[in-house]
DNA sequence: ATAGGTCAAGCGAGG
DNA sequence: CCTCGCTTGACCTAT
């Protein structure tokens, strides 16, 4: 079992100024674009790229082999083409590097494109934003040589229902068919955290069946919208979607519990983790969603590693 | 170097 | 109608 965390590495970046921090999420806010222009927007990325590899180095110093992509390593990369930037040879060299480091050194990297991708959407311009930014996530994953296949999942929400679950589920499933096979063969679909969304049988039902895409169980998620099954349900359906490839799942605990103040919402995350996850035998990587990033996983594996020790 | 206000996109829950 | 939470807190301006 390989435990991951995403995006962030705050050790790398433990007293550092903040103009010197290692991260790989530099953007900038539209009025900076608007002014500063694609150059800018290249050499941002550049920077991203670089530290990119830095983190991945790092990784592999640490014993991380499961590492998920920030979704902003190209600022505003709705608004140009990757391959059309100033620094693209030099992004390209990078991003090959990183390529053959990672696949050599057997790490799994993944990504998520943000919420505001609704595929089930009834908006056609919706639709058309979603599908150029999973794209743009599977173009990058091409440029690094990442494999074509859930290992690599760029994982979204289904995400809403309009009041009509069924209906924006065969939205959903309709506009699959509409992306390349480069984002079909990688994409797969989480269960959502609000009782009237999807949980992992809805997303079982009325995406995997039709579809074929595997399901991403986050078990935090599904405290608030179950299904009616318990988790070693849910979790047995879900892994049951992975064919060849080993699954995905998500763990993350309340921060509302961490804290113990009511007044944070339940499905918000916890800095760190007090209990250790069950995969109820299951043979699966864990992506760690805690907000303390890395230094949260290392805990768990401490927790999980005394635990082994115990016995 | 830091504090405080500000910041693309979609949706649903809660005040 | 506004804010939060999710994706991932970071950018920008003034001090």
């Amino acid at each position: 079992m390989n435990l991951g965390y995403a995006c962030i590495n705050m050790t790398l970046s433990d007293g550092i100024p903040k103009t010197k921090r290692v991260m790989t999420n530099r953007s900038m806010i539209r009025r900076t674009f608007d002014k500063m222009g694609t150059n800018y927007a290249s050499e941002l990325a550049l920077l991203n790229c670089i530290d990119l590899f830095n983190i991945l180095k790092w990784n592999k110093e640490n014993n991380f082999s499961f590492y998920r992509l920030s979704s902003e390593i190209f600022p505003w990369s709705s608004e140009y083409k990757i391959h059309n930037l100033k620094d693209y040879d030099h992004i390209e060299m990078t991003l090959d590097a990183i390529g053959k480091f990672a696949n050599a050194e057997g790490m799994r990297l993944t990504c998520h494109p943000g919420p505001f991708n609704k595929l089930c959407s009834h908006k056609e311009n919706v639709v058309l934003n979603t599908i150029k930014d999973l794209e743009t996530h599977a173009n990058i994953f091409d440029i690094i040589g990442l494999p074509k296949t859930p290992f690599s999942k760029i994982n979204i929400h289904v995400g809403a229902t309009y009041g009509n679950k069924q209906k924006a589920a065969d939205a959903f499933c309709r506009n699959f068919e509409r992306l390349s096979d480069s984002v079909k063969a990688r994409l797969t679909v989480e269960n959502d955290d609000k009782a009237s969304l999807y949980s992992t049988k809805d997303l079982y039902e009325l995406i995997y069946k039709r579809i074929g895409i595997p399901i991403v169980h986050d078990f935090h998620h599904h405290l608030f919208c179950d299904g009616g099954l318990n988790q070693e349900e849910a979790l047995g359906l879900a892994v049951s979607t992975w064919g060849d490839v080993k699954p995905v799942v998500h763990y993350s605990q309340s921060k509302s519990i961490e804290y113990n103040n009511p007044k944070i919402k339940p499905q918000a995350h916890s800095d760190f983790y007090w209990e250790p996850v069950n995969t109820y035998g299951h043979n699966v990587d864990v992506m760690c969603e805690a907000k303390a990033k890395e230094k949260a996983v290392i805990g768990l594996r401490e927790m999980i590693f005394n635990k082994m020790e115990a016995k």
